[in-house]
RNA sequence: CGGGGCGUGGCGCAGCCUGGCUAGCGCGUCUGCAUGGGGUGCAGAAGGUCGCAGGUUCAAAUCCUGUCGCCCCGACCA
C-alpha cells in the first residue's frame, strides 16, 4: 500500500480531550475519530488493527471447536421480560423509542446475547445428544454507558466476541470452561498482551465460578490485587487475604470515655492515643427484602451492621454476597449504607458513635469481618453521642455466633496484605483494563426461558450454561496502552496494520523509488503487510510518522546509503539500523515477521507475577 | 445522576474579568522558490454562524438567562 494513495491523517498535536495514552495515540496515528460521546469511527489503520485482532479472535475459537454464527443487534423487549433483566440492566440497555402500541418500543439494542442464545437454544437443542456445543459471534453491541471514557476503552458501541455453551452436567461445563480459558490464554498471548486471568466477581451476568482477563496499565477501571508470587490473582472486588493473626492480649474490663464531637476513626485515635487497626468500625445497613409468610409475599425493612477493624475498608460486593446469602430464602430488595436518621434510630446516638454492644437483639443480620473477630481490647462507638468504649472484645461484649451472626471475609483488600493461602505472599494492587471475561452461568438463563433438553432417561432438564466475552476495541487500546513510547505505537506483530513499512527517503530520486518500490512489490508478494511511504515529504517528517503509527518493521531506503549499494533494515521497538543489500533486506524481513508471530504464537498462560 | 472544567477556521490555543477598531497566534492546507537522513526555511493565499437560542446595550466572542455538546473525578457498569 502506497502512503500517498492511502489514507493515514496523521497530527502532531496531542488532542486535548485525550488523557489516556492509547487514546491519544489512537487519536494522533490517525486510527480513530470521536463521533460523538462513546462512539468512533475506526479510520483504515485502525480498522486494519482491529480486523486483526477479529482473525486471531475467530481462529482460535473455531480451533477451539466453537461454531460461529451471527445474531440480531435488534431484539426484542420480550425477551428481556422473560429474564427480568429489563429492570437489570436499567438505563444499560437501550430501548427504541415509538408510539405506544408499535413494534418500536419493544425493541432494544442488544448490550449482549445471552438471551437470543437461549432462546435459539431453547428451539433446537432438544438432546443430550446434541450437546455440548458452543456457538460464537463476533457482534457490534450497544450499551447506554453513563460516562464512556478513555477513548475505545468505554464506550457505547463496541465490538465483542461472545461465546455460549451448552451443556448436560457440570463437569462438561468445567471442561469447556477450561477449554474456553485456555483458548483465552492464546488469543491474549497471540495480541502480544501482557495479561492476567484473575478471579470474578460474575455481577449481573449472574453465575458462580468466572475469571477475568486483565492488562495491567494506569489507564484501566478496574483494580486488581496479584500476589508477589503470581499464586493469586483477584479483582479487588471478590480478593480476600491471609485472616490476621489472633491477637492474644487479656481482656480489660470494657471503660466508657467521653469524646466530644469526636467521630472519624482517625480523630478517635488521637483523642483516645489507639490505632485505627485498634477500632472497630461499625457499619449500619437499610435491608428491605420480601419474605414469604403463609404463602404470601410480606415487605419488611430492617438493618444490618457489618463490623470491620478501623484500618480496613468494607467491601460492598463481598457484603452484599454475604447478605444475600444470609437471607437466602428471601429477595433482597434494597440494601444501602442507613441514613444518619437511620442510624441514629437503631444506635440511640449521632453517627460516628456506633458500637457493636447490645445491638444483635436490635438488627436483622450482625456480620463480623473475619479480622475483628479476633482483636482484643479493641475501641468503638459506644452508642451514645459523643462517647466511645474500650476494652470491647468480640465474644465477650459482643456475639461473634449465634442465629443473627455472621463471620465473614468482608474487607477490601489493602496493598500489603498477604496472599489468602501463602503466609509470606504480599499482595500488590494494580489498575487494570478487563479485556476478557469466562462465566460459568448454570441454568439461570435456560430456567429463566424454559430452555430444556431430554436426557438420556427421557426428562427435561435446563440446559446448564456458560458465556465468553472478549472486548476486541480495548484488546486494541490495552495493546497500545502496553506498547508504546514517547514516539508513538509499537505495535506487536500480530494486530500491527501493516507488519513492514518502506521508507524512501529520497522521493525524487528515480534511483530510491525504484528500489523501495521494488522492496516493496517484492515484500507483498512474500504475502506481508506493507506500507510504502513514498510521500513527498522529508526524511524526519517520515520517520515521526512511521514511529507514530508503530510498524513493527521498518526498510529504510536512502540515496546515501544507497550510493553503497545497501539499504537499511530496523525495528521500531529499537530502532538499531542494520545496513543491508536491497537483495537480502527482504528475505530478512520475512523471517523477522515470522519468528516475531510465531514467538506470540508461542505465548503461554504466563503466571501473574510476570505482569507486576 | 452528583461534582469540576471546556465549547472561538481541520487541529491546538489567545482574546472574555474591565463590552467598542478589520476576531488574533501556532500547526495543518493551497501556490511559488529554496531545502532534502529525525515534524525545514522564506514569501504569498484560502479558510471563522466565536456551540445554539433568547435577553441587556447605541454596540456582545466578551455581560445575563436558558439550552445543547464534549472532557475529567465520582456513582453505575456484561
Amino acid at each position: 500500500m502506497r502512503w500517498s494513495q492511502y489514507f493515514i491523517p496523521t497530527t502532531k498535536e496531542t488532542p486535548k480531550d485525550a488523557t489516556a495514552a492509547s487514546h491519544v495515540l489512537m487519536l494522533r496515528a490517525g486510527l480513530i475519530r470521536q463521533v460523538a460521546a462513546g462512539m468512533y469511527t475506526y479510520l483504515p489503520l485502525g480498522y486494519r488493527a482491529l480486523r486483526k485482532v477479529e482473525q486471531i479472535v475467530r481462529e482460535e475459537m473455531d480451533a477451539a471447536g466453537a461454531i460461529e454464527l451471527h445474531m440480531p443487534v435488534l431484539q426484542p423487549l420480550s425477551l428481556w421480560e422473560e429474564t427480568g433483566r429489563v429492570e437489570a440492566m436499567g438505563d444499560v440497555l437501550l430501548r427504541l423509542a415509538g408510539p405506544e402500541g408499535d413494534w418500536r418500543p419493544n425493541t432494544v439494542l442488544g448490550p449482549t446475547h445471552e438471551e437470543v442464545i437461549t432462546d435459539t437454544a431453547r428451539a433446537y437443542l432438544k438432546s443430550y445428544k446434541q450437546l455440548p456445543i458452543n456457538l460464537y459471534q463476533i457482534q457490534t453491541k450497544f450499551r447506554g454507558e453513563a460516562r464512556p471514557k478513555s477513548g475505545v476503552l468505554r464506550t457505547r458501541e463496541f465490538l465483542m466476541k461472545d461465546a455460549y455453551s451448552f451443556h448436560d452436567s457440570l463437569e462438561c461445563l468445567h471442561k469447556a470452561y477450561k477449554t474456553m480459558y485456555d483458548t483465552y490464554c492464546r488469543i491474549f498471548g497471540r495480541c502480544g498482551l501482557p495479561y492476567v486471568a484473575v478471579e470474578a466477581d460474575s455481577g449481573a451476568i449472574g453465575g458462580d465460578v468466572s475469571h477475568e482477563f486483565m492488562v495491567l496499565t494506569p489507564a484501566g477501571e478496574d483494580s486488581v490485587a496479584i500476589s508477589e508470587s503470581g499464586g493469586y490473582a483477584a479483582n479487588l472486588e471478590r480478593a480476600s487475604a491471609h485472616p490476621a493473626p489472633p491477637q492474644t492480649d487479656e481482656p480489660l474490663p470494657m471503660e466508657e470515655v467521653h469524646t466530644p464531637g469526636v467521630g472519624r476513626v482517625e480523630d478517635v485515635c488521637e483523642f483516645l492515643g489507639t490505632r485505627p487497626e485498634q477500632m472497630i468500625k461499625t457499619l449500619v445497613y437499610d435491608i428491605k427484602a420480601l419474605r414469604v409468610v403463609d404463602g404470601k409475599d410480606v415487605e419488611w425493612t430492617g438493618w444490618v451492621v457489618a463490623l470491620v477493624r478501623g484500618d480496613h475498608e468494607i467491601n460492598e460486593h463481598k457484603l452484599e454476597r454475604v447478605v444475600r446469602e444470609a437471607f437466602d430464602d428471601e429477595v433482597v430488595l434494597h440494601f444501602e449504607l442507613a441514613t444518619p436518621d437511620s442510624i441514629e434510630e437503631l444506635t440511640g446516638a449521632a453517627v460516628g458513635f456506633a458500637g457493636p454492644q447490645g445491638l444483635v437483639e436490635r438488627v436483622d443480620k450482625l456480620i463480623v469481618d473475619r479480622d475483628v473477630t479476633t482483636m482484643r481490647n479493641a475501641a468503638t462507638g459506644a452508642n451514645k453521642t459523643d462517647y466511645h468504649v474500650r476494652n470491647v472484645n468480640p465474644g465477650r461484649d459482643f456475639p461473634i455466633e449465634g442465629d443473627k451472626v455472621v463471620v465473614a471475609d468482608i474487607r477490601m483488600v489493602v496493598e500489603g496484605d498477604l496472599a489468602p493461602n501463602a503466609e509470606h505472599d504480599p499482595l500488590h494492587i494494580r489498575t487494570a483494563i478487563e479485556v476478557g471475561h469466562v462465566f460459568e452461568l448454570g441454568t439461570k438463563y435456560s430456567e429463566a426461558m424454559h430452555a430444556t433438553y431430554l436426557n438420556r432417561d427421557g426428562k427435561p432438564r435446563p440446559l446448564i450454561m456458560g458465556c465468553y466475552g472478549i472486548g476486541l476495541n480495548r484488546i486494541l487500546a490495552a495493546a497500545i496502552e502496553s506498547h508504546h513510547d514517547d514516539g508513538g505505537i509499537i505495535w506487536p506483530m500480530s494486530i500491527a496494520p501493516f507488519e513492514v513499512i518502506v521508507i524512501a527517503l529520497d522521493p525524487r530520486d528515480e534511483t530510491v523509488m525504484q528500489t523501495a518500490s521494488r522492496i516493496h512489490d517484492e515484500l507483498v508478494n512474500a504475502d506481508l503487510d506493507v506500507l510504502f511511504d513514498d510521500r513527498d515529504e522529508r526524511a524526519g517528517f517520515k520517520f515521526k510518522d512511521a514511529d507514530l503509527i508503530g510498524i513493527p518493521l521498518r526498510v529504510i531506503v536512502g540515496k546515501k546509503s544507497l550510493a553503497g549499494g545497501m539499504v537499511e533494515f530496523c525495528h521500531r521497538r529499537d530502532d538499531e539500523k542494520q545496513k543491508v543489500t536491497p537483495a537480502e533486506v527482504v528475505g530478512l524481513v520475512v523471517k523477522a515477521v515470522g519468528e516475531e508471530l510465531a514467538g506470540l504464537g508461542r505465548a503461554q498462560a504466563h503466571d501473574a507475577a510476570s505482569v507486576l
